[in-house]
DNA sequence: TTGAAAGCGCTAACAC
DNA sequence: GTGTTAGCGCTTTCAA
């Protein structure tokens, strides 16, 4: 059990004040004027009982937790996740908001998992960081006016606070690059959406052929070892092998450098490769990746402020583009 | 402003019974018993009012704040770590407790930062996962009846709650893959520690030595990749160059098979190379690398319930060692 | 089987 | 400038 205690009261009786001057003094209340003596008296107190204000105590009182819920349903593990939440927890500390983390589970239950910490009082606002968040949800989070935000690389702002990156605008300056070494023959390979349209497949198709080079198709599979070897091994056996290929993500990418390999074609030389999205390893795989790289830790940084803006009703922008960078190495 | 609560009051008056009662019928208060009317009629009255009990109030009555610190000090980045972090929120979620999370930043201000988050009562348990934690600390957080765990590869167990892994006795296995190779000559490469001593160069010698291999030495430095590369280029072009090297931490194994490669070194054959600890592109390397893989989602779930244990004054054990197992891929 | 009432530690309106 | 006091929403003893 924790031990008792030491409350304001018992710093109030040390220091021969009331509770309420104790109140002021801590929390420098405005239009509260304190004597100089007085304040010294409290701070003492406070020194020699090792006091501690409770955060739920007050909280309760004020009906906030100092908490923010940060959410993902993609898994935890995963790397840009972890890259955002760095910064959102560098600008949460600065306001001395705590991260109580989310996962998704199972998707059914999860909605209202999240609105139930929000109603008992565990946190006071939202960051969806890389998770799904349905139209319904929305509408249900804006209606119960329930502050959030959400940071995704595809971001919208429709009908909420949303953080972004213009990575998908890099892919003309991306696609010179294939031009530029003499690949005119370009493939995408990256996941496979069901449920909504993904944006990189009309960015890669559009910036193909304003560049003027040859598509030479979409590769598309399910997040998952062995289909994406599968698929990428369909792809670079085919009969005209593209001279480039875009990564919709790191591990397609760092696929097709491996299976190449083992099929005996040069990356770079008879293959460039390139991929969006940052990991750990692009600097360490043979050769090193190219890759449209993600702000993510200003992502964070920038979503945590807006929610704290929202918390504070202060005026936040509710669309935020950030501006993401093609990181040239050994592949393209 | 987050507009008013329903509150239990208000569930009593809509069911018509006291606010006693709402708490027993919600808690299933042991020793009360409650007629199956009464029962339904707060049940429907919650319901009706979509009312939810508040966890700052609750925590306030009981002095809990049903939410366990989870500590590291590397970046929050970190593969292992964010799978530990994966066990944890598994285990914690079943008891309803919350994740919060802190990270190390200014060495010297931190402890004092995690004493501020328990006294306030923004939680009631520490985790450290993978975080140095001095004897120093630990004798105050003893002193002061703190609950915590530490989870960490090279757990002592030593005056506190700890879960480790004994991932060190595998290396004379690790070796015999070697020696079975063919490859006689071993040399270690990994992080270099400064205040601490590194377990691992201790296993090492002994279990090369046990095995009758020969020792070409440990080749250590800061965790640094300009630094790494330059130890590892240098360990490969030295005279008596190994044909086996044990990496302590992955991204020195990667470096090896990278620089390998440059050198025209192939790996397996004239090299090979294993890998403590895991990551994600321990498979998608080229070659792929065999690794002593440790239970990191396991630990993280063991430590958790140890830590619950600990909160609800059970018996915890003080050291748990998990077994951790070598995965063979094509490096070795 | 249920209710009345006290109190957890804090803040803030109001009084002096 | 500072104190009194009334809650915030809950649990729990004690009484009925």
């Amino acid at each position: 059990m924790r031990k008792k205690r030491v409350s304001s009261k018992d710093v109030a009786r040390e220091a021969g004040v009331s509770q309420a001057t104790v109140s002021y003094v801590l929390n420098n209340t405005k239009n509260v004027k304190i004597k100089p003596e007085t304040r010294q008296a409290v701070l003492d107190a406070v020194k020699k009982l090792n006091y501690h204000p409770s955060y739920m105590a007050r909280g309760m009182k004020l009906n906030k937790s100092m908490a923010v819920g940060v959410i993902t349903d993609r898994s935890v593990t995963n790397y840009n996740f972890m890259k955002m939440l760095e910064g959102i927890k560098d600008e949460l500390q600065l306001s001395n908001y705590a991260i109580t983390l989310l996962f998704n589970k199972s998707e059914e239950s999860f909605n209202n998992e999240i609105l139930e910490y929000y109603n008992t009082n565990r946190f006071d606002g939202i960051i969806f960081a890389l998770a799904m968040v349905s139209d319904d949800f929305k509408d249900e989070l804006n209606k119960s006016g329930i502050p959030y935000v959400i940071i995704d690389s595809h971001a919208s702002g429709k009908d909420s606070h949303e953080v972004g990156t213009d990575h998908l605008e890099r892919l003309p300056e991306l696609i010179e690059a294939f031009k530029a070494k003499g690949a005119v023959r370009l493939a995408y390979t990256g996941p496979l959406w069901i449920n909504k349209t993904d944006p990189r497949l009309k960015a890669f198709e559009d910036a193909v052929s304003s560049g003027g080079l040859t598509n030479c198709g979409l590769f598309l599979c399910p997040f998952n070892d062995e289909m994406i070897k599968e698929t990428i091994a369909g792809l670079l056996n085919s009969d005209i092998r593209p001279q480039g290929i875009v990564a919709g993500s790191p591990r397609y990418g760092f696929y097709c450098l491996k299976i190449a390999a083992e099929l005996g074609i040069k990356v770079p030389g008879d293959l460039y490769v390139a991929s969006l999205g940052t990991s750990i390893f692009h600097e360490l795989s043979r050769p090193s990746m190219t890759a449209v790289e993600l702000p993510l830790y200003d992502m964070g940084r920038c979503g945590a402020k807006a929610l704290l803006d929202i918390m504070n009703d202060k005026e936040a922008s509710s669309l935020t583009i950030l501006r993401s960078e093609i990181i040239r190495r050994e592949s393209l």
